[in-house]
DNA sequence: TCTGAAAACAAAAAAATTTTCTGCCGATGG
DNA sequence: CCATCGGCAGAAAATTTTTTTGTTTTCAGA
């Protein structure tokens, strides 16, 4: 499935705001509501648009802290990183979790309340996984940026 | 405002699918659609809810290579993190950014279409501030998870 | 305990949107 | 030449959102 200008304007504009209506929309791209209509089904359906959600004020639910781990594992094995994956997915305070070249395995982004909070999941959920060999933690003093919209 | 475990669950819904109607979050939690409407508008307004966006498929977009990078500046000075809060801000292939506690200042995360563009960005937009001493770049080989979603 | 005010809720109506249906128009290919 | 297909507009139908109205519940204070 091709893309054309109007498409790509269409994502853009969802990914800013998902509220809009079709109307809306149609008016920004000079169609009637039933090209649009049409067009975002399409998008859908082809996987460019994946999902739709609300973004939460993390701070406001009281998760302050964000931390980055670089995680080494003990051994770079298939059975390792079968574990680990599958550990990391079950954990809902991680939410990003990437295998990464360089000097360690993997990059983690998670989220606590606080200090304390980060270092009981790191002591009960990561430091118990046999697959672990090295964590080191970064901790996040200012977000000076965050979004999730891809530049198109 | 002080959220109940209606408001929470509300919140929970929405951030994993922000397309399900209030008759539907209704229905899962055992109210008609004037209380769930006037919540959500409430959570809305309180700020709990930041946005409503779509989520596209970066690789479908082009965007197949994601890379973080480790910033240290040259100066821990008032104006080289301005400058460089600055520049991140305006450059929409800079997804995240954050200060960092540890050995390196910045933290952030960038997309690509490729290694290439990658190091065209690198070179265009980063290596030339004046703030900057080093920079890091681990590419991301495999993404095991990423979720927009706070646990509450 | 009673009362009044405020908050939370339900039901229904009104307004707006989404979705479907029908048909038009231009380009394409047999 | 004409049939077909994709993209689009307009309108109708279905659904949802939003507003309105009124009831119930809660709770502080008399």
């Amino acid at each position: 499935m091709a893309l054309d200008t109007t498409d790509l304007s269409i994502l853009n504009k969802l990914q800013a705001n998902a509220q809009l209506t079709t109307k809306e929309i149609a008016a920004a791209v000079n169609l009637s509501v039933t090209p649009v209509h049409d067009r975002i089904r399409k998008l859908e359906r082809a996987g460019y648009i994946e999902r739709y959600v609300a973004l939460l004020n993390r701070k406001k639910l009281g998760k302050s802290l964000v931390v980055y781990c670089n995680v080494t594992l003990d051994k770079q094995r298939k059975e390792s990183f079968e574990e680990f994956n599958a550990a990391v997915s079950r954990l809902p305070e991680v939410l990003e979790c990437s295998v990464v070249s360089g000097s360690f395995d993997y990059l983690l982004k998670v989220i606590a309340n606080d200090v304390e909070a980060y270092n009981a999941f790191y002591q009960q959920n990561l430091s118990v996984l046999q697959s672990v060999l090295h964590i080191s933690s970064f901790f996040v003093m200012s977000e000076v940026k965050s979004t999730t919209e891809i530049p198109i």
